[in-house]
DNA sequence: ATGAAAGCGCTAACAT
DNA sequence: ATGTTAGCGCTTTCAT
């Protein structure tokens, strides 16, 4: 039933090297046996054996792709569409990608991915904020490896990250240019450079229109940057803040948090509060006001990785570039002009 | 660097053949014979390479998982759970899950999942609803495939489901023991065994209960179980029905829509309405009231699923099984004992 | 331009 | 109880 390269040779009478130079073009063929070999191949519906190229080229021809639970199981399709982009890229690559959850607490007793101990994946790509341990157990392993939205600390490895200044700039001076000048930053897990950079962006768009970066409109203690986060980080600054007109969060979840504190106390979204997000992440339709936020593209920095690790695959050398995928500000009706009560 | 089984052969001074039957237990060898293979193993730190066994066994050690982008991408990590559970199991089995997504208009043009083509799994599984033809085209290839939460129309293979006529007899008994007797069912995609299921268990209840079954109270025409969805059939309801005190909604997501609708029109979640939805997606910690649902083990799905398909793939005979897993009713805060106005 | 043949690392008869 | 060896399907060097 299942027709291997010999069947190919026989129908088409020639040896079975010819017809793997002919499936690989890896060396001169007379374009008529060639495209004999082509016929056979065709009439017998043949498809190399993957197990066999591998064995014999020692590669695996798969890619592992490790991210935390929590990241995978997020409310917020973030990670999910990341991991669609590179699948995506994957299949006109040729690899296959191996999906793998860590907890994020990994700690020494855990044991490290399979796919990197039984040595089935040729590279791997790192997604988001990852212990510090795995990372380093990892390096051991000496594969070539990619993160996407993180800065390890020990850090030899090409990088595909968000341009988050970038983007702290373009929704501080979006809120600047609508008249606001006391602006409030919600974020939340600081070691994670994503959420750091937001809020320098944030404080280099005031400095850059003269306003004074004030620390009390500023909360950044939440060690996770999700909803109820948000929720409680907008109790904070509202409940001594009187003056605030506008917020920015860290990201879209903890802005969908901020926009229900500011629903259930009475206030007006963006009537009273202008409210911007970061990530578009297209959580929540039901979301009144839509919100405003900067997009990231998601998809596009799964595909930026994998041709990033493919390249140093092929390259055997690691380019140990960085890639800083743009953002974009997406207007939506929950940030308007200032009024002064 | 690399060891193999003939390095581990030679550093304990025995075949190779020997090596590989204390490693796959295939044949009796001394205890004393096989602790010096097993330390051999463990101080070269070898692995068995993967490409060689597939190559000599014929197989490929992958199993596909399907589903479409707009499972994949839900907002509430209902299909990703899934997943997860699959992918646990499949490591103590030593399989590699090949996770893909199809559009949910998957038409004849679209080509089929690559390791479908290059045959690269073993066997496939399914989750979700997924197009007819998708299913039709795939099964020309005669792998072994169980379904997870879905019955397609030509169906022969193991499935996965969720026992929905228990949850929603469950659910509604649970309404009744509390007083209720106008209880509206709001359901979405009608073709989706799941979701008709649940009714089916509703209208049972209430026959049990002799509670006339009103069609009027039961909104079924949404195309698509989320939260928008159930928001509109929350409107339908109460926009005619006033003496409606509980609701049953299909999913959680639609659940949380109804609640949104609720509470935006002055209804109080319990003291004038009850609430109940279904799956336990645990997806909005928000929630004010917390929800009270028909929890679904996801996980366990998957990991059923796996069982059911590396039992097909070891016997070598499709075992056609139908696995119910069963549901159970968390009891929270969005129901409470009826009282009359 | 094409073919013969040696492996890649492993399993499983078949021998001993 | 253990060893010898013939492949599994392919790539690649070396001949021709």
């Amino acid at each position: 039933m299942k027709s291997t390269i010999k069947d190919v040779a026989k129908k088409a009478s020639v040896s079975i090297a010819t017809v793997s130079f002919v499936i690989n073009d890896s060396k001169h063929i007379s374009a008529e046996t060639k495209s004999r070999v082509l016929k056979a191949i065709k009439s017998l519906n043949y498809h190399p054996s993957k197990s066999a190229i591998n064995l014999v080229s020692g590669k695996t021809g798969n890619i592992g792709f490790i991210l935390t639970d929590d990241h995978f199981l997020r409310t917020e399709p973030f990670y999910t569409r990341i991991f669609l982009g590179t699948e995506f890229e994957a299949r006109s690559e040729g690899y296959y990608i191996l999906l793998t959850s860590v907890r994020p607490d990994f700690n020494e007793k855990d044991i490290l991915p399979r796919f990197i101990l039984n040595k089935s994946v040729d590279g791997i790509i790192i997604a988001g904020k990852i212990p510090h341990n795995l990372i380093e157990r990892i390096s051991a392993y000496n594969l070539p490896t990619v993160f996407i939205d993180y800065i390890p600390q020990t850090n030899s490895s090409p990088l595909v990250l968000i341009d988050n200044i970038q983007g702290g700039l373009l929704a501080t001076n979006h809120l600047i240019s609508l008249g606001h000048k006391n602006i409030a930053f919600i974020g939340g897990d600081m070691e994670h450079p994503s959420l750091s950079d937001r809020l320098n962006g944030y404080k280099q768009a005031l400095e850059n229109a003269n306003i004074p970066v004030k620390n009390n409109l500023i909360v950044t203690d939440a060690k996770y940057p999700d909803r109820q986060n948000g929720f409680d980080s907008a109790k904070k600054i509202f409940s001594k803040n009187k003056n605030v007109t506008a917020v920015f969060a860290g990201n879209d979840a903890m802005a969908i948090g901020v926009l229900n504190y500011l629903k259930n106390n009475g206030y007006k979204v963006p009537q009273d509060i202008s409210l911007i997000g970061f990530d578009d992440v297209e959580a929540d339709l039901m979301l009144s006001p839509t919100l405003t936020t900067i997009r990231v593209p998601k998809i596009e920095m799964g595909i930026e990785a994998l041709k990033l690790l493919v390249n140093t695959l092929k390259n055997k050398k690691s380019l140990s570039k960085k890639i800083l995928v743009s953002v974009e500000l997406i207007i939506r009706e929950s940030t308007s002009v200032y009024k002064p009560k």
